[in-house]
DNA sequence: TAGTTGCCTTCGAG
DNA sequence: ACTCGAAGGCAAC
């Protein structure tokens, strides 16, 4: 399938796809290959064109937040010159609408990690837990079903690399399984009941949960905030509180709870309703030197 | 080459 | 309530 892409309503899926939102796509030659859900499907863009293969157009153009108005983010968000200039260099980039079932594992596995740290660990855990796929001449591996992790062992969840994490996973896997959990229902709830429910899952802090909800549940004024936000925030966004503050801020290595809420409640307040947006195009910004 | 630093943080103890 | 340190291991420098 092929969907026209034109600069009124950009996409771009390199930056989407390596931005860091998502941890399990390939580059195979021309084409990027991922698997959502249990999907295996391969996409590739050329100027103005993007090609989809082997999922279909509704899907795919949710999975890509295709129906997000970029225009209309760009002009809620676009507050001052540094944001500006990321969206400008980023343009296109979209934020995905994932698993929520992959998304909670994958940013409790994210905790205390690098990106490339972070697929190396999902690779493992997809790997020894999921279905394979053949796809293309390549092989692919679905993302675990509950219950495979549910029944994992703590040990067999060790040798994926997940360190201290192990525990955290099989607990939340477990409590997911027992249907204690339900994913549509919090994508309905509002924004803070959603992160509550999140924060009570082991292994998920408000960063985590933060995530979770921009990258699978709809709440798009989410803000995450990470080292790099953080570091975003002391170089450009300090005037916005006071200087003790900031200056503790820049003492600490660890953000306290109370912390955390200021610098993400901040965002959602200076930002608006598309946060979760310009917390993205912060993000990469920040990390690519900018 | 080998050592160090840092990583899209969370938890639990004090 | 709030601070503080520990917790895999990979990868970049």
């Amino acid at each position: 399938m092929k969907i026209k892409v034109d600069p009124s309503n950009p996409f771009n899926l390199e930056v989407t796809l390596c931005c860091g939102q998502a941890f399990r796509w390939e580059k195979k030659g021309e084409w990027w290959y991922g698997v959502a859900s249990d999907r295996v499907f391969k996409s590739r863009q050329t100027s103005g064109i993007l090609e989809i293969e082997n999922v279909d157009s509704d899907f795919a153009k949710r999975y890509f937040g295709l129906n997000d108005e970029l225009d209309n983010v760009y002009s809620r968000i676009c507050k001052d010159r540094y944001i500006k200039r990321a969206v400008e260099m980023f343009s296109g980039l979209r934020i995905l609408r994932q698993d929520p079932w992959e998304c909670l594992i994958s940013y409790i596995c994210a905790t205390y990690k690098n990106i490339a740290a972070i697929k190396h660990m999902l690779f493992n855990v997809s790997r020894r837990f999921g279905d394979k796929v053949r796809f293309d001449g390549f092989d692919f591996y679905t993302f675990p079903p509950v219950e495979n992790l549910a029944r994992a062992s703590l040990n067999d969840l060790l040798q994926c690399g997940l360190g201290y994490r192990t525990k955290y996973v099989q607990e939340t896997a477990r409590t997911v399984a027992e249907s204690h959990v339900d994913f549509d229902h919090l994508r309905k709830m509002d924004y803070k009941e959603a992160k509550r429910e999140l924060m009570s899952l082991p292994g998920v802090g408000p960063k985590a949960a933060d995530c979770i909800l921009l990258f699978s549940l709809e709440k798009l004024q989410s803000f995450p905030v990470d080292v790099w936000i953080r570091r975003a925030i002391l170089r450009h966004y300090a005037a916005h509180f006071s200087r003790e503050f900031i200056a503790r801020l820049r003492e600490k290595e660890s953000l306290a709870g109370s912390d955390y809420e200021k610098l993400s409640m901040f965002g959602r307040t200076y930002f608006g309703e598309f946060a979760g947006y310009a917390q993205e195009y912060l993000f990469h910004y920040e990390r690519t030197g900018g």
